[in-house]
DNA sequence: CTCCCATCTTGACAATGTAAACATCCCTGT
DNA sequence: ACAGGGATGTTTACATTGTCAAGATGGGAG
């Protein structure tokens, strides 16, 4: 996957520069991981100046916000694809959980990211609204809907089992043999069952 | 806290500067954070020259996992101080559980340091032995410590647990309310009932 | 006592983020 | 139709960083 536009003509001014920065990002992230995405990296990835970013998305954080964003946004879509399928409140809750996971592991750098705060500038209008849109989402999708106390600690329990199995997994602090869908399975459902 | 030696006397040989290196970049972790963290202000802050570093700890990575080594290492003894205290099973799971957040909660930086593992030059033998040992008193301490199948993934679910709402709290993606003590030995009371 | 070599310093280089000054051209008001 | 104003990119510049190479220093083995 390459973003670049073809050498021959450039126009002066690009047209849509934010969201082709975006997808540029997107592309030297998964090629050249976290470390490899700079701010000048993807101005090249995406052919304009290494200046250009500035007007469109302001500075680094400002861009990782951005990609950050389509990552929440993303996950949302597919979360809720995934719950549709579900009619039982605890499968529900149990699609969501491998849901994450499967996201986690089919997209590290970008799930990474979405999560490492000190480098995003978390204000981003684009980054609250899919942040929140997500929480919504897995509000709606969850059991006890009706939000008494007891369903909000029960969400929040499994996203904290989720979420933890996808990082303890990407850091590698787990044997590789876990990185494995059906392991996960099994272990979520452990979980879940208690929840 | 600082770290630099007097600007009177510096023999030109230090004597000891890995171990100086490791406690200055400390120093600025917790003053200017992960981001502020770099090669040269720690050799900064310990008054050395920005290329000393190399034949002490390699670099920056290297630095880096050698920080995050100390990290396990103090983690793991406070668990093991924790845990002594309490006898039954449960208690010390439960225990274990709030001994890992009140760490992750009091030095936040070097608790996402910890696990930021395209940063750590991960095969330093340092950061090995102490992940390794970590693990081991973790195994010791909780219940089914026969390390049946069950119990493997009865540990593994409640780390996971501990780790994720540690994660999520520390990238704030949960309202400040809930980094309070007693709100999370609520949370992990409730899970580790069912556990 | 004298070299040897581990340890540290100095100097250099490429890459990065960011700022300022300048170029281009879309678009709105007349 | 047609200025020119402001948004959008470019060029240039600079401080900072990680890393490397070459030299300085001195502790300790022989």
């Amino acid at each position: 996957m390459t973003v670049k536009r073809d050498q021959g003509e450039r126009p002066y001014h690009h047209g849509n520069l934010k969201a082709a920065l975006v997808a540029a990002a997107e592309a030297v992230l998964e090629r050249d991981g976290l470390a490899g995405l700079t701010l000048r990296a993807a101005a090249r990835e995406a052919g304009v100046s290494h200046a250009a970013p500035r007007h469109a998305v302001g500075d680094l954080a400002g861009l990782l916000a951005e990609l950050a964003a389509t990552g929440f946004e993303r996950l949302r879509r597919e979360m809720e694809a995934e719950a549709a399928g579900e009619t039982s409140p605890e499968a529900r809750l149990h699609a969501l959980g491998r849901c994450y996971l499967r996201f986690a592991l089919a997209r590290p750098a970008l799930f990474q990211l979405m999560f490492r705060h000190e480098r995003l500038e978390t204000a981003r209008p684009a980054l609250v609204a899919a942040r929140a849109a997500l929480l919504e989402t897995l509000r709606a999708a969850s059991p006890g809907a009706e939000s008494g106390e007891e369903a909000r600690s029960a969400l929040l329990s499994a996203w904290a089992q989720a979420h933890g199995l996808a990082m303890l997994l990407l850091d590698r602090q787990l044997p590789a043999e876990l990185a494995d869908e059906a392991v996960i399975e099994r272990l979520l459902g452990a979980a879940a069952v208690h929840a």
